[in-house]
DNA sequence: CAGTGGTCTAGACCACTTA
DNA sequence: AAGTGGTCTAGACCACTGA
């Protein structure tokens, strides 16, 4: 441990004191000043000197511990967690994750529709059979190349506009309306392309494809988006972390 | 609520109060004395009734909402989370998959040998250059058939024998060593298939093959595994659940 | 407005690590 | 033996939901 981590708390804030605790340490890891493996301030010593309880500095802790930012060990002390264990995204985004490896995205949106939802969609979602849904076929690229084929279903509701989804990836958009998913069901494959994917997708015949469907939850529970995604495996992967309970 | 939870504790086990809770309530849900969308006494009650703090009490349900088994909402009160929201396995073991859904799930052990790593391997392990490590080449079959090529790294002191692996999953023959993973990062991409590896996997000349690269840490994050893997798509494919958060 | 979960406090004792 | 995190208690006040 360097020095203690300077944090600053606004007790008149309404965001809880624990969570502002850790983000200060978080920006701290992120930007550097703590480093991977150091070790960090007791937690009594921290309670102390922020003048908060220990119980909430613990809670600041344990969030960033479950997040997989730090190690803790009992006698041992708290830790930064070696950067190579550190969680990515949560919900995974192909727009952040081409943004954030310098790519520029784009969008072309290929169809959007309202239209029957056809028998699994209406079950992924759990809607009645035939009950309404939007329907948005995309083609995403970066850097002007063709990356994925995504079909999305989404109740009308929530649905965003065709203008929206030409700027925004679609959890931007939902997002913008107050949606906010939390849970998705993920299944990844593989398939061989048909010719018309090859063709969109600028591949040759029967190239490999990754492929992933995706049943998306809010808080609730309540279905917020189901997708059917074709990705170039020559030029996506999809990068993933897991904790054992 | 129908009616309260009959949970048992034990104060003289060294298992922690909250934990004991939320197994209990965990069984319960799981083997369907709690339903889907069914509201829990709350926790104030379920606190005194069970003569345990309220922190306590809280620390179980938390530990429950982590794993998406209980959804919360101020006001509202806790209640069972919908079924398709539940987080399966954390850790993904194509051995555990398969026994689930009742395969006989059998392995061919290729090759177990000491080697030198090379250089990417030795990287993912975060090891110098050329350490010795035990190289594993593993065919898996479920009912008989072909399912996966796996090839895996391991640090010399923790390498699980040939026999091990044989009747077991790498992570159960880890387990038995007193290895935890904790944290695995994965890569899953997609490709064709190569001739010797049809022929192995059965399947036709450039069929679609799913990939999967990992490398597991335990809590300290020390590297325990390093693996690179191929599926038939034709018969496996990958599910997930993510958290935002 | 009654009831719920969310936040926070100020202590206590214990198990484990490290030296 | 000293220091750490892990568990647990008994309260308090607040924000939000729903009838």
């Amino acid at each position: 441990m360097s020095q203690p981590l300077r944090i600053e708390l606004d007790r008149s804030s309404p965001i809880p004191l624990y969570h502002q605790v850790a983000q200060a340490i978080q920006a701290a890891i992120e930007d550097g000043r703590l480093s991977p493996g150091e070790l960090l301030e007791n937690e009594i010593s921290m309670a102390t000197r922020l003048g908060i309880s220990r119980p909430t500095t613990r809670q600041a802790l344990r969030k960033l511990v479950d997040k997989g930012h730090l190690v803790r060990r009992r006698g041992a002390g708290t830790r930064v967690a070696p950067a190579r264990i550190r969680r990515p995204l949560d919900l995974t985004s192909l727009f952040d994750d081409l943004s954030k490896s310098g790519k520029a995205p784009t969008t072309q949106v290929l169809e959007h529709a309202t239209v029957a939802a056809p028998p699994e969609v209406a079950t992924a979602l759990d809607m009645p059979a035939d009950s309404e849904v939007v329907m948005v076929r995309r083609l995403r690229l970066a850097d002007g190349e063709p990356i994925a084929l995504m079909t999305n279903y989404l109740p009308v509701g929530i649905a965003p506009t065709r203008d929206e989804l030409e700027s925004d990836g679609l959890y931007d958009c939902l997002r913008g309306r107050g949606v906010k998913p939390r849970i998705a069901n993920q299944r990844i494959g593989a398939r061989s392309a048909s010719a018309a994917e090859a063709r969109m997708l600028d591949e040759p015949p029967r190239a490999a494809l990754l492929t992933m469907e995706r049943t998306a939850f809010d808080e609730a529970g309540n279905a917020v988006e189901f997708g059917q995604h074709i990705y170039r495996a020559s030029r996506y992967s999809f990068d993933t972390t897991f904790f054992a309970g």
